[in-house]
Order: C-alpha cells, then structure tokens, then sequence
RNA sequence: GCCCCCGUAGCUCAAUGGAUAGAGCAGCGCUCUUCUAAGGCGUUGAUGUGGGUCCGAUUCCUACCGGGGGCACCA
C-alpha cells in the first residue's frame, strides 16, 4: 500500500524522492507525508498553501474510492484516509498470500551474515547472546526480503589465545578431569593462566610460544587443538540448538592459517608494510587510523591478519552484495582497520558493515571478562530463563500436559530473552539485569506469544476449518479496520528492517500489532457473534492476523505455540 | 592524550530533520458468572548544559559536563 501511494504521489509532484511514512496518531492519517516541507520554498508559497494544492491534486488523480480523505494539515503535511474498501481489499490481497510480503527482487544477490563468533574452548557468556540472536534476526529478514543469505559462524579458533590455552593445560591439565567436564575444565585453565600470569610474567610468553608451534604444525599441539575444537563444538550445539539458531558455515580463524603467509607477501608487494619494533604493521595515517598490526614479532599472525584473508576469500568465492559482521562496538576500530585494508587492497566490491551493538555490562557496571572469571554464562541465562518460564505456565495454566508445558517454558524463556533484547536498537551498553531479561509482560516476548495463543484459541473453539471467508466488507469497526491495516504494513515493516540494519522497528511494530490485536479481542466477542457471515469474517480475521505475529516473531527468531 | 558509543519519565528503553516526544516496569484508580487477567481501561511523570545551522533539532555541527569501551604484538 505504501508504495502505492508513493507512486501517486510521484505523479503529482513530478520527479524527485517522495516519502510515505505511517504516522504515529491516527488523526494525521493512516498515512502521511512531509514533501510539501520539503518542495514549498523553491516554489514560493508556504509549506501549507504547497500541500493544499498538492492534495487537491491527488484527491483529484488518485484512483476513485482508493481514499476517504487527503487533507493538508499544519505546518505542511499531506494527509491520506483509506476509505473502508480499500482497507478491506488490501486486507484480502494479505489474507489470500500465504508469504505476504516475502519478495524475490533480490534473487541474485548474496549477503553473508557473519554472528555468533565464539570462542573454543571458552563457554559462550551473555555478550554473546547479542550477535547470536541479532546476527540470525537479520538473516531472517533478508531471507524475507529475497537475498540469499549466508548464516557464518566465524569461530574464533585460531590465535594466541591457544597457545595460552596450550601452555595451561600443559602446566596443570588433568586429562581426566578435562575428559570428564571438557569445557568447565578448559575454562578453568584458562581463568588460571591469566591469573597466574599476572605474577608470572614467563607464562605469558609461555603462551605465545606455545602458539607459534601450533602455527608451525607442531604435532602435539595440533592434536590438543583438535581436541579442544571438538569438544567445543559439541558444548555449543547444546547452545544453539536451545536458542533456535542454526548456520551455514562454521569456518572460522584457523581454516586462514595458510593464508596468512602469502597474504603478508602481497601486502610488502603492495608496499603498505612497515617494520615496527620488529612486528609488521600497516600505517594508516592518511586514513587518520592507527597503525594496524598485521604480523607479531616472532612471525604469528593476528585477528586482523586471519580478518584480512576471510574477507579474501568470501569475496572470490561468494560474489556477495554485502558482508555483514555482527560485532559488538568494543571492536569499532578493528573493522574501521580492516575495511581501511580492503579498499587498499580493492577488495571494496562487497558492501562491508559493522553491525554493532553495545555491551553487554555486569550488574556493576562495568565489563565482563571471562579471562579474570568474571562472566556470566549463556547457559545459566538460558537455563534460569526457562525454569521461570516453566514456573509461570504452572501458574496460568495448570491443566496442561507436562510435555506441552516443557515446550511452552522454552519457547517463553528464550523467546523473552531474545525480544528484550532485539527490540532495542541503541548502540548504548547493556546493564546486565535478570529481572528485566525475564520480565514476562508488557512489551515483552510473552506478550506477543500470549497474544498468538489467543486468537488461536478462538479459532480452536470456534470449530471450525474454514477460515478463507473474503466478506471483509462485514468487518467496519475502527479497531477491525485498523487492525487490518496494520496487518497489512507488514511487509513494509520488513523492508524497513532491513534497509536499517534494524530489528528494533520490526519488534515495535509487532509489539503495535500485538496491542491492536487484544484491544479487538477484549471489545469484539467473535464466537457469540450470530451472523455466520459476520463470525465467519471476524475468524477469518483472526486467523490472519496470528500469522501475520507467527512471521514477524519468526523473522526475531522466536517461536509461537498454539496455547500458553 | 587521541578515537568510538551513549546521556530522553523514579527505572529500562523508543522516536527515517517534522505535527501534541512514544512504550514497558514501578506507583495510583478501575476491570475476570463474557473467546486464556502473561490481558484491557484510566492516571502521574522526561530530551545533561551552553552556543550554532534550519521554516522546523531528541536527531545535524560545536564546546563543555557525565557514563562505557578501544588505542600494536589478545580476540
């Protein structure tokens, strides 16, 4: 609809960009623009006089009955009212396609999402809960809007930090002990080694040491590798598996070992290398950069070095339209180092974009760092998140089987976590905090579930199996006619998101439909109703408007049930 | 010191340069013999400070104040 009013409106002002946007009251229209604010002083009248004319004009081209009204309002604006039948028609266009809004302009476009980014041998902590579930909300969405998408999980398993990992387990290490509990044991090590080091200056280049044979191939160390990997990979399937989200590649740091050295190569043939206290570095002074340090004193490579031969490589071999790097803000100034590299190395063809996000903080205040201890693990979060929930259902609902209810809690419990979470867009930090993490009303996950779960249950009750009725000339209520609209925004929303890099718009215009959809429910009986027309309509409504919250949630990555 | 992010209601957050700055929580008052009260209705309450650009600034520029993060051999 949107954009069917963008190109009446492109008529009537002859060329240039025109903007179409839902304003926030309905008493300035169901659709609004601010293009006479915009064009009035080149013409010479006022804003208003500018957007008088301009909607006579409209009222006048505009196709008959598409509007009730197209009013200018001050200081300028251009006003547009559906008129009821062409709300009930788009409404039907919607309710007719099982993938509204679901686009195929983008056929032939990659983007690679690249999120999630553990570590091994480390336990995933709540920083991480933010890339997992933005990383894979946005991979959605492009999905939806056409693109083929490429989920990444570049695993951060390659680096110093091994070495590190190497020389604890080496020093303390019990093997049976880490065969038992592979990653609380690794973790522990690793807690350890930083703490010790602190006092044990050695064992820091112990670490590095340690690092650069497994650069060398040392065969030991390479199988401790191995090892670690493995085990990793396992502990984090549990992880994933429970928030929903899946990849396509796991091709992480280590798979660009072999690159790094004829990468360095073509850097000294680029001439952008300089020797730096023995390290190699990149100046990137008339960038207004720091230098960015691409090879380390003793020969091992770096993240930006192992970056650098990644970006290489997606770009040869998926063409991509877009690469995104779902990466919290702390590491502003390594993707600003990196895409500075790119263009040097013309390898700008993609459309790089540090998707950041701020960090998440401890109840203090202040960083979470795993390598002094203190974190708080992802799987704690998940887990106290769903007990809750699983609490709350024996609450509300207590008839339920406990399978049912066990599904419900997790869908709740994660569901809540990632709404808290998606629905935010500020780059500003996060203050880690249970209670509002799991808070389970107002705008929250729940809350949409809950509302999906009732319109459901009118149509489980109503009994009946046809809900293709298209009498949508019964429904004339305001709140039936402005729920179909908003039904009908969906796809624009969509876009919208991923124009954005966005999820917070998508998650507040579910959360619009959401309060739209109990407000019908708490005003309009459907199952008393007595017209079998009317009643047939009104489910017919219903059943629409829960899928139109089964997508959109689905888009954020989180999950419906039928009952809550 | 330099760079990045942020500062909006008691709290946590919204607001593609536009209209009367929106939500949720907490508070207060209603609302379940009616399709799930995880709901609905009502109500109290806010743009860090000083300049500037603009017809119009929470948004852009600038200075300051405050919080967080980063700044070479971690990732």
């Amino acid at each position: 609809m949107k954009s069917k009013i963008e190109e009446i409106l492109r008529k009537a002002v002859g060329s240039g960009p025109v903007d179409i946007f839902v304003p926030e009251k309905e008493n300035f229209g169901h659709y609004s623009t601010n293009i006479a604010l915009r064009l009035a002083k080149p013409s010479g009248k006022t804003p208003l006089e500018f957007a008088k004319e301009l909607a006579e004009k409209i009222a006048v081209s505009a196709p008959a009955g598409l509007f009730e009204k197209v009013e200018a309002a001050p200081p300028g604006f251009v006003n547009f009212w559906l008129a009821k039948e062409t709300v009930q028609n788009e409404f039907a266009k919607a309710a007719k396609e099982k993938t509204f809004g679901r686009s195929a302009a983008h056929k032939n476009k990659t983007v690679i999402v690249e999120y999630s980014q553990p570590n091994i041998g480390k336990m995933m902590h709540v920083g991480h809960l933010r890339t997992t579930i933005i990383g894979d909300a946005l991979a959605n969405i492009f999905e939806y809007l056409g693109y083929k998408v490429i989920r990444w999980n570049y695993l951060g398993d390659w680096g110093t930090q091994f070495g590190k990992l190497i020389a604890a387990y080496k020093t303390w290490g019990d093997k049976r002990k880490v065969k038992e509990h592979p990653i609380d044991e690794l973790q522990k090590l690793y807690v350890r080694f930083h703490d010790e080091a602190k006092r044990d200056p050695m064992l820091e280049m112990q670490g590095q040491a340690e690092f650069k044979k497994l650069e060398d191939g040392d065969k030991e160390n390479r199988k401790l590798w191995e090892w670690f990997k493995k085990e990793s990979l396992k502990e984090l399937d549990k992880i994933y598996a429970t928030l929903g989200v899946g990849f396509d590649t796991y091709i992480g740091e280590s798979f660009f070992e072999k690159n790094m050295r004829p990468l360095v190569e073509e850097l000294r043939n680029e001439g952008i290398l300089t020797k730096s206290g023995g390290a190699l570095i990149v100046n990137l002074d008339a960038l207004k950069l720091p230098p960015a340090l691409v090879l380390k004193a003793d020969g091992a490579s770096l993240y930006l070095t192992r970056d650098i031969a990644a970006l290489r490589y997606r770009i040869i071999k998926f063409k991509p339209e877009k690469i995104l790097y779902v990466v919290g803000n702390e590491q502003s100034l390594h993707f600003e180092q990196l895409f500075a590299i790119a263009k040097i190395l013309r390898m700008d063809k993609a459309e790089l974009k540090h998707v950041k996000y701020g960090l998440v903080l401890g109840e203090a205040g202040t960083k979470l760092a795993t390598r002094e201890g203190r974190t708080i693990l992802l799987k704690d979060v998940l887990r106290k998140a769903i007990e809750l929930a699983r609490k709350v259902v024996d609450e509300k609902n207590p008839a339920l089987q406990a399978k049912v209810k066990d599904k419900i809690a997790e869908a709740v419990g994660v569901g809540a976590l990632k709404y808290n979470d998606l629905k935010e867009n500020r780059n500003s930090d996060i203050t880690f905090n249970w209670e509002r993490m799991l808070d389970f009303t107002g705008d929250s996950g729940p809350y949409l579930q809950y509302t999906y779960a009732r319109l459901k249950s009118i149509i489980r009750k109503s009994q009946t199996s046809n809900l293709k009725s298209q009498k949508f000339e019964m429904l004339n209520s305001d709140i039936e006619l402005a729920l179909m609209r908003k039904i009908f925004e969906f796809p624009d929303e969509v876009a919208r998101a991923g124009e954005a890099l966005m999820t917070s718009t998508l998650a507040a215009y579910l959360h619009k439909l959401a309060v739209l959809a109990n407000k019908f429910y708490e005003t309009t009986p459907v199952l008393k109703e007595e017209n079998p027309v009317r009643r047939a309509a009104l489910l017919s409504l219903i059943s629409v408007a829960a899928e139109t919250l089964k997508n959109g949630l689905a888009l954020l990555g989180i999950e419906t049930t039928e009952e809550i």
